[in-house]
RNA sequence: GGGCGAAUAGCUCAGUUGGUUAGAGCGCCUGCCUUACACGCAGGAUGUCGGGGGUUCGAGUCCCUCUUCGCCCA
């Protein structure tokens, strides 16, 4: 029987509309579909549908980490509002009152920094300009181009309620400031302390531990000879990599462990250029092993010499001054020689080096690599220095925190960021609030003129001394600006009022999204935060993401200039390309490795896809059209095809697929447990699911199989409009986190659309419940099976696509049936016609067997080349024989029966039956069509 | 100096609790402009899962060790 000739006849095909352009517009789709989003308020969270508040629905909250005022959108931005955007949509569609608060953070020095650069630029200083006139024009600026991230994260395609966009230095937020200020200071948890922090030179301020950044520097190592007071001819050799601060030296420690110094400690030494007698003290800090052993103590000028200084009662001498030039501080007590005042520290470290080189006291000099501190905003050299700053005793609030993560309450993804975060926590230091700025919070605390012993913190301004009726002066100093940013998931809500809405309706929020740099500067204290003014912690997750690199694994930055622009590429390919780009290629916590170069190749994955989907929009709008079509709903499950009951299979899988990467919304016990604990977050999962079944399953097999019942009209035609909307539509939904725009566009031309409905407020997909695999669906894969190793002969022996070939197959009664009720189809699959036989006939020809034990041969006599084709087969015996060697080994192993878990023998077995099948099939073919050889 | 992580196809990476013949995208090779899509379709090649040792019926997955690279902290 040959068949060759009733292949399907090719249909006609109804005109397209205009209404789909062949062409993907992302540009003019993305700004449309933005719009509409926004009039009809589909991101506006409605705090009384809460069910915290006794509303219909849980809620899901998302906090923003807010992006400096002045930024400007780069990749990492981009990374992270994606991720936390998939996130809040995702769970929307799942039915969640949703909640995404967007803003900005006022940053302090980084702003700060902006505004004298321009200043500077005129020939002016903030001096020049004044505390309340420098404030206006700041302000003015942040007015003028604060909103100019945001604006981007929008165009990202950023589903936040912007009617709550929030700004760390509002008056709203101020307020919270102002009241965890008070609130930790009535609590004796903030204090003021004069000690060494550090300082940079350039900024003019102090920095926390955190904002001072250690940066590895290959320095020189100096010994300097410092000879004993009365006796020439002996001296200890000190080493230093900071020669500039000996002007500061109060002595020199020896650890009292070192029998090198036993007989000096006690006696005095002679500070070299002040010629100043100074002691030898034991104290552990001197680490016999470094250096010589000997180590010199500037109290003012380093941390570690400064708690040496308290232990032992030392004088603490500033030399240098808040520029970074040697000069008289408190206690210099003329240490810093007129020569040396108003010079530069590091200019003064040589004019020193050369002058104990002449007088002979330089020892000598060896590389030394070491870390030293550079300030995080202008990359200057931090200088240690003492001064009075505010603290925030950080011990009593890092317990909670600990113990939060501890018992489950707060997860962190990765989980390899929890010992990091214990670590910290664990050997917390307290935190410098204060800066000497003048651009943030200033700090709320007043001096009473009359009587020094006064200090007051305050929630409103006071003039006078409430103790003494004396004028009050407040703290020239401002506030850390991540002292308002670790308050943000309750500032945005509404604390401190403790009965606002937004603040019982959603905190805690749920997912907090960002990169491990900040764990410390940020996460870390917001837990506390809230722990603290809360009682509960602000988040129950927190996923850490990766970083944009370039190709050479450099992180992508300003300064290096290997950045990409998001808007450059939104531009080219649209949001939904760099999106899906972007969530595809990260995995969990992983790096995301991006080409400036080549932003075409990069960004081709996600760009191919938009078009791709595109074209299964175009394909369903010309065959299905815009009529009515049956409800999925109301068709009975006997009116589906072998190809209907399969992709609606892969539906409930890709469903289940990506509900298990994306993970579960909360936890419901308000603490993760084991087996969830790391469960979700996994993005790139999610896309390459939904990506699978759209294209692989739905446009690759799905589409082509119904294409001639799409055009032949009946009951059954109806049938595939109605399944192939419904697929569609539901994939449609399982990707619209991810690629929002293009999904809202395609799905707003599905028939039967609904207008002012949104995929993006449309409920997510659910699987139907778990039953058997319907044989239908097994059947198809089956005679997919058939096609594709059709269509591999096919292009083995470079047949021509434009031929139609016949194919001899044997097969089970079963099959044999299936394939029959099925030949037009896979005819018009693989151009192939079928014919059935008992058994293979001694042709020449290509053959394959497939799993169920279905012989598939194609005559080839005079196209074949019997020696190839041989070859290909023998080769295909011996992997099997191989193979079965090896499983057969295992099966008969006693100890494998004994202890390897049923399923697994089961399915071993299983695959011996299918193998010894496969082998016996080969061995024929193989002496039918070789001969003896 | 301490801690953590990574090493899987030419490139970038998946591979959740150890269990079929280890996957994807990009790139590469072959053939197709098959009227939704060449930003596409069909087919194909490529891996002693960094080296060595161990635990186990069974290891890319767990343990030890070495090598290389990266990150954090001091």
């Amino acid at each position: 029987m040959s068949i060759s000739d009733t292949a399907d006849p090719a249909p006609d095909r109804a005109p397209a509309s205009d209404d789909f352009p062949a062409q993907y517009d992302p540009a003019a789709t993305e700004a449309r579909i933005s719009d509409r989003w926004e009039q009809a308020g589909a991101f506006v969270a409605d705090a009384s549908r809460s069910s915290r508040v006794g509303g219909d629905r849980d809620p899901y909250s998302i906090l923003l980490p807010p992006p400096n005022v002045t930024a400007i959108l780069h990749v990492g931005h981009g990374l992270n509002a994606t991720v936390q955007d998939v996130l809040v949509r995702w769970a929307r569609m799942k039915g969640r009152e949703t909640l995404w608060v967007p803003g900005t953070d006022h940053a302090g020095i980084a702003t700060q920094n902006i505004i004298e650069r321009q200043l500077a630029e005129e020939g002016r200083s903030r001096q020049d300009l004044g505390r309340d006139a420098f404030l206006q024009r700041t302000a003015a600026f942040v007015e003028r181009t604060g909103g100019t991230i945001l604006q981007q994260l929008r165009a990202m395609g950023a589903s936040a309620d912007w009617s709550r966009t929030a700004y760390t230095f509002s008056p709203e937020l101020s307020g919270a400031v102002r009241e965890a200020f008070v609130r930790l200071h009535e609590r004796g948890l903030i204090y003021r302390g004069h000690r060494v922090i550090h300082w940079c030179p350039r900024c003019r301020t102090s920095l926390s531990d955190e904002e001072a950044e250690p940066h590895e520097t290959n320095g020189t190592l100096y010994h300097v000879s410092y000879p004993v007071q009365g006796d020439a001819s002996r001296s200890i050799t000190v080493a230093t990599t900071r020669p500039e601060t000996m002007l500061g030296d109060v002595a020199v420690a020896v650890n009292p462990d070192d029998e090198r110094y036993q007989s000096l400690i006690g006696t005095n030494v002679l500070l070299p250029i002040l010629e100043l007698a100074i002691p030898v003290i034991a104290d552990e800090y001197a680490d016999p092993a470094f250096g010589t052993g000997v180590v010199k103590i500037t109290p003012a000028h380093d941390a570690n010499d400064f708690e040496v200084g308290r232990r032992h009662g030392l004088a603490m001498p500033v030399v240098i001054d808040q520029t970074g030039r040697m000069g008289e501080g408190p206690d210099a007590g003329g240490r810093v020689p007129e020569r040396l005042r108003g010079v530069d520290r590091f200019d003064a470290r040589k004019r020193i080096v050369a002058e104990l080189e002449t007088a002979g006291r330089l020892v000598k000099k060896e590389p030394h690599s070491h870390n030293v501190r550079h300030c995080y905003r202008c990359d200057t050299v931090v200088e240690p220095r003492l001064s009075d700053q505010w603290f925030v005793r950080m011990q009593p609030l890092a317990e909670p925190a600990l113990d939060a993560v501890r018992t489950g309450r707060v997860r962190i993804l990765p989980e390899r960021h929890i010992a990091v975060y214990e670590h910290w926590l664990t050997n917390i230091r307290d935190w410098n609030i204060s800066r000497q700025l003048w651009w943030g919070h200033r700090v709320p605390v007043w001096y009473c003129q009359a009587d020094a012993s006064h200090v007051i913190a305050s929630r409103e301004d006071i003039t006078t001394c409430p103790h003494c009726g004396g004028a009050a002066v407040q703290d020239e100093d401002v506030l850390d600006t991540w002292f308002s940013s670790w308050l943000w998931p309750m500032s945005t809500l509404g604390w401190p009022n403790e009965g606002a809405t937004d603040l019982r309706a959603f905190y805690p929020s749920d997912v907090l999204v960002t990169a491990p740099e900040i764990l410390f500067f940020w996460v870390a204290r917001m837990v506390m935060a809230g722990y603290a003014f809360m009682g509960d912690a602000p988040f129950h997750s927190i996923y850490l993401h990766g970083t944009a690199r370039d190709t050479k694994g450099r992180k992508m930055s300003k300064s290096l200039g290997n950045g990409i622009d998001p808007v450059d590429v939104i531009g080219l390919y649209g949001a939904d390309a760099l999106r899906f780009t972007l969530v595809s290629g990260m995995g969990l916590g992983a790096d995301v490795f991006l080409d400036p170069a080549d932003l075409e190749k990069t960004f081709a994955p996600g760009r191919n896809f938009s078009t791709k989907l595109w074209n299964i929009g175009r394909f369903l709008l010309t065959n299905v059209g815009t009529g009515e079509v049956r409800p999925f709903a109301d068709l009975a499950p006997d009116e589906f095809t072998r190809a209907d009951a399969w992709i609606l299979e892969r539906l409930d899988n890709a469903i289940r697929d990506c509900d298990r990467a994306i993970g579960p919304l909360s936890n419901v016990r308000g603490v993760w447990l084991d087996d969830e604990r790391a469960a979700g977050l996994r993005l790139n999962d999610h896309a390459e699911t939904a990506r699978r079944f759209v294209w692989n399953e739905l446009a690759d097999w799905y589409l082509e199989a119904i294409k001639t019942r799409l055009l032949t009209p009946g009951d059954d035609q109806q049938v595939a409009r109605s399944v192939l909307v419904h697929v569609f539509d539901q994939g449609l939904r399982l990707l619209h986190p991810i690629v929002p725009f293009i999904t809202e566009a395609l799905w707003e031309r599905l028939p039967g659309h609904v207008d002012g409905t949104f995929v993006a407020t449309s409920p997510w997909p659910e699987a139907r419940p778990a039953t058997e695999v319907s044989p239908l669906a097994t059947q198809f894969e089956e005679l997919r099976d058939v096609v594709s190793a059709l269509r591999t002969i096919r292009s083995e022996y470079n047949i021509a696509p434009s031929r139609m070939i016949d194919a001899f197959v044997v097969a089970s009664a079963d099959r044999r049936q299936m394939l029959d009720e099925e030949y037009l189809l896979i005819n018009r699959l693989s151009r192939t016609g079928l014919a059935f036989v008992d058994e293979a006939p001694a042709t020449q020809g290509a053959s394959v067997i497939l799993s169920g034990g279905t012989e598939l041969i194609v005559p080839l006599e005079g196209v074949i080349d019997v020696d190839k084709e041989c070859a290909r087969l023998k080769g295909e015996l011996a992997s099997l024989e191989k193979q079965l060697v090896a499983l057969e080994a295992r099966l008969g192993n006693p100890s494998f029966a004994e202890r390897a878990p049923s399923h697994v023998i089961d399915a071993e077995r299983a695959k011996r039956e299918e193998w010894s099948a496969r082998r016996e099939h080969l061995s024929r073919r193989v002496e039918g069509l070789c001969g003896a050889g």
